[in-house]
RNA sequence: GCCCUCGUGGCGGAAUCGGUAGACGCAACGGACUUAAAAUCCGUUGAUCGAAAGGUCAUCCCGGUUCGAGUCCGGGCGAGGGCACCA
């Protein structure tokens, strides 16, 4: 065995290995447990970054873990191909998205590889070649069939000078990325599946998922925003629209005596209609639209309106309430409309003090004062009515139930569920994505594309220019004969959502060599996925979609389960420190780490932080999430080159529980490749003194005994930290300190070398998913001749944790006073007396009486006096 | 605004079911080895009082439950994340 551990050689020959004995191609065997561990594929954006190191790193633990403890893993990898990124790029190089996309795939594939995951390469897919997106056509075209696909207006942000459709984050400040200009809003006619007729479904179904994080289950859960309550009717008679009704949902019908003015959104048709003679109003409404469309925004924004001059009916009372147009009022909940109840609902109040509308109490709360002046929380609280009529002294539920039970008598109300979960819009007006399968006919409509022309292929060689989507130009892509009349037609443009993409394929890892079927049997044996790992920003879209396209393909017939996922795990961001300069003029400019140049002042007071290249001081903006605009990544290239993917591995396992913020850091590096180089060290020493002899556990020394209690106690710990707690950091921790007691253990004898012998296999092996090339080669210098991936786990030896005495603290009313040692099942009373004799202690009782004596076997005493 | 998460030494973090607060690592300091440096190895390191034994204080703040609270409950303060065309 060679003494010096070298990362680059340790890493080729165990990656050689694995690769030319296919160790990591998963096959389908009825016989055994399979285990289905699956990371969130990347998008290929060109380079690894932390994110994905720590990511991929997780589930290729658990992965070899799994596979050393019996079960048929399978653990694939594939690419999130489709995206705004690359149209961005192909802008900027003028290169096709198609070339960027494939190139970025073969570098990044690169990289993994040289990461050591345990992946099954057989299996690759990636979302934008045609044998992957054609079955988003087929199944899209299944939903069209069962109406769950459909076709209705969504209102667009539009760049007048690029004539182009823009993505949110392409709009800064309300003003294109590209032009400048300012951004309007535009109606077009687009898809939708409907997410929405599964809201109820989705919802209930999180209740039974224990393998879920609470937060995620409560994000999704709060995402759909079930409310129940009341969907109300206000009449009226108006001018130039004859008579009708308004209608509004409210969860607080109770407050109805309340109500003092309607609001509606601005996109409203009685707002439309009451702007045509009115124009500042109508100036008002356009303002209303260029606002925010983010709901953070919305809410965050000044509450305005202005009078539509139009009255509508009370449906109890039958007087008049004034109809207002509200800009925070979305016209995509509900009806587009409010019952404005300012006393009891707080933005309400916030609107009526502004604009001086009346306010009305109508409920009570244990007498307690109402202030016209100043809103309290409790205004929002239920109570009983007052100020009700026919209503007063009723409970929120009795309030509730009455006055739906007149609303409904009277035709103008019933009982309702609302969803803050609206459909799914799939349609984007761009070129690289997976093409919709429709055809627009002039006499036909809109014609599904036939399953037997399918796929409609994306043309790979069109280079976006920022002026809208290509293929509007590409007569080849573009001009295609009606499948229904045969009359000349023109295809569909508009790609979908890249969330299709990655809403099924989980699924098709189960059997991407089918050019057949979507999915076939093999689904059967691997799904649902055993364990889903990735970032906690995907635990709403990317989860509830996959959530509901799984049950659309069970009604379909295609998969018999409706949940995918059956455990998931959702890591922690990467942190690094963000280094900038404020130029007395200009934007900010920042510097990344790798070029900035931190040291302390004498007596460490001081942090000096110097930019390398030209020695100036530069300002520190604290430790924030690894970003591109922040210029605060590391790259995970230079880490591998530099320490090896054993050291980048146990680095991002060993800061931090997987499930919180990773902060980086240089000296942490050095520290787990430091940790690398002393094992490596430790077995060569042993090693090197020869062939030990075998261990004969009936005559230990009481050090030997010590050192092999601790090791199988390590083993214990590491097997429950990572099959259980999935602590990978606390695993790592034990397996460090069982280093730094078998550093401090001498061997003289021949059993001394066999008890370290058999820790150092314990090291070995326990550390092997984490960093499991140089466990690789450390196995087989201490002697194995098979290889360490095909081991299984090491049973934990019980009779090695087994003492004949044991140590227990003693404490004078909860403080820690004493310890004492006692024989392992000693009863109450021994222990007891134990504890009372202790001098120590005694000095603490004095000469007051024992109240009561609390004893935690094994752990503690707690005398009270 | 709404929802979620988190506040422990100089720093990252540990304490798993309410039971010894600070494991492990980093940094710092002292020492060994070396012509020297790097690397490596050994030791010290929450604050404070004390010569020492040991005492006292200490897990963001205030209050509560308990023999016992970093952990549970209520209130406050602070930080981070998410919020439908980025993925």
């Amino acid at each position: 065995m060679q003494e010096r551990y070298e990362p680059a050689a340790v890493e080729a020959e165990a990656q050689q290995f694995w690769d030319q004995r296919r160790c990591f191609e998963a096959k389908e065997d009825s016989g055994r447990e399979k285990y289905y561990c699956l990371s969130m594929f990347p998008y290929p954006s060109g380079r690894l970054h932390m994110g994905h190191v720590r990511n991929y790193t997780i589930g290729d633990v658990l992965a070899r873990f799994m596979r050393m403890n019996g079960r048929n893993v399978l653990q694939p990898m594939g690419w999130d191909a489709f995206g705004l990124p690359a149209e961005n790029a192909a802008m900027a190089n003028g290169v096709p998205p198609a070339k960027w996309t494939l190139d970025n795939i073969a570098y990044m594939k690169g990289q993994l590889k040289s990461l050591g995951f345990a992946l099954d390469w057989s299996r690759e897919l990636a979302t934008c070649l045609p044998e992957y997106y054609r079955w988003n056509q087929w199944l899209f075209l299944r939903m069209l069939e069962k109406g769950i696909a459909y076709q209705k207006t969504g209102v667009v942000n539009w760049d007048p000078v690029d004539k182009t459709v823009l993505a949110n984050e392409q709009v800064i400040d309300g003003r294109g990325w590209r032009t400048g200009a300012l951004v309007e809003k535009r109606e077009i006619p687009m898809y939708y599946l409907k997410i929405t007729a599964y809201a109820e479904d989705l919802l209930d179904a999180l209740g039974n998922m224990p393998g879920w994080p609470e937060r995620v289950r409560a994000m999704q859960a709060n995402w759909i925003g079930k409310s129940v309550g009341v969907r109300l009717g206000f009449p009226y008679d108006i001018a130039g629209l004859g008579a009708g009704v308004l209608h509004a949902f409210t969860t607080r019908v109770d407050t109805l005596m309340g109500v003092t003015f309607c609001a509606v959104a601005a996109e409203h048709p009685l707002a439309a209609h009451a702007a045509r003679n009115h124009p500042k109003l109508a100036a008002f409404i356009e303002e209303c639209k260029r606002g925010p469309a983010i709901e953070s925004e919305l809410a965050t924004q000044e509450k305005k309106g202005m009078p539509a001059g139009l009255m509508v009916r009370h449906p109890i009372s039958g007087e008049a309430v004034p109809v207002w147009v509200g800009n925070y009022v979305l016209m995509s909940y509900g009806d587009g409309a409010v019952m404005g109840v300012p006393a009891h609902d707080e933005r309400d109040f916030e609107f009526a003090k502004k604009y001086h509308l009346p306010i009305k109490p109508v409920i009570d709360l244990l007498g307690r004062e109402y202030s016209l002046q100043q809103w309290a929380p409790w205004y929002a609280e239920h109570g009983r009515c007052i100020n009700s009529g026919a209503y007063d002294g009723l409970e929120f539920q009795t309030a509730v139930d009455s006055i739906a039970a007149d609303l409904s008598r009277l035709n103008l109300g019933e009982k309702r569920t609302t969803w803050r979960l609206r459909d799914w819009g799939i349609s984007r007006q761009r070129y690289w994505g997976c093409p919709i399968p429709v055809i627009h006919c002039g006499t036909c409509g809109t014609v599904p594309v036939p399953d037997e022309q399918l796929p409609v292929v994306l043309p790979v060689d069109l280079v976006p220019d920022g002026s809208g989507n290509p293929l509007l130009k590409d007569a080849a892509f573009l001009e295609v004969p009606c499948p229904r009349c045969g009359a000349a037609a023109r295809r569909e443009t508009d790609t979908m959502d890249t969330f299709v993409d990655s809403s099924w394929y989980f699924l098709r890892f189960a059997c991407p060599d089918n050019h057949r079927a979507m999915l076939d049997s093999r689904v059967q044996y691997w799904l649902p996925v055993d364990q889903y790992i990735g970032g906690i920003e995907h635990a709403i879209l990317h989860l509830l979609y996959s959530r509901f396209w799984t049950r659309v393909m069970n009604e379909l017939g295609s998969v018999a389960f409706k949940e995918p996922f059956a455990n998931l795990f959702t890591q922690g961001m990467v942190l690094n420190e963000v280094f900038f300069r404020r130029p007395e003029s200009g934007r900010v400019e920042y510097f990344n780490p790798a070029d900035v140049e931190v040291t302390l002042d004498q007596g460490a007071q001081r942090r000096v932080t110097v930019l390398r290249c030209d020695g100036k001081e530069v300002e520190s903006g604290g430790v924030v999430t690894m970003s591109k605009s922040k210029n605060n990544g590391v790259d995970p290239q230079a880490l591998v080159d530099e320490f090896g993917a054993d050291t980048a591995r146990l680095f991002t396992m060993f800061a931090a529980p997987p499930e919180q913020t990773l902060e980086w850091s240089d000296e942490g590096v050095q520290g787990a490749y430091r940790f690398i180089k002393r094992l490596w060290k430790a077995v060569h020493d042993h090693v090197t003194q020869g062939a030990p002899s075998t261990l004969d556990k009936s005559a230990l020394t009481d050090e030997q005994r010590a050192i092999r209690r601790q090791a199988h106690h390590t083993l214990a710990k590491i097997t429950d930290d990572i099959g259980r707690r999935r602590t990978f950091n606390t695993a790592i921790a034990a397996a460090m300190e069982l280093l730094n007691a078998l550093a401090k253990f001498s061997q003289s004898s021949r059993q001394d070398r066999a008890v370290m012998h058999e820790a150092l296999e314990i090291a070995v092996l326990g550390l092997s998913p984490i960093i499991p090339h140089v466990t690789h080669a450390l196995w087989r210098a201490l002697g194995h001749t098979t290889a360490l991936i095909d081991e299984s786990w090491m049973p934990v030896d019980a009779g090695a944790l087994q003492t004949s005495s044991i140590a227990m603290v003693v404490q004078v009313n909860g403080k820690l006073r004493g310890h004492i040692t006692v024989a392992v099942g000693a009863d109450e009373g021994t222990v007891r007396a134990a504890a009372l004799a202790d001098s120590h202690v005694q000095k603490f009782i004095g000469e007051a009486a024992i109240r009561k004596v609390i004893i935690v076997p094994g752990k503690l005493v707690n005398v009270v006096v």
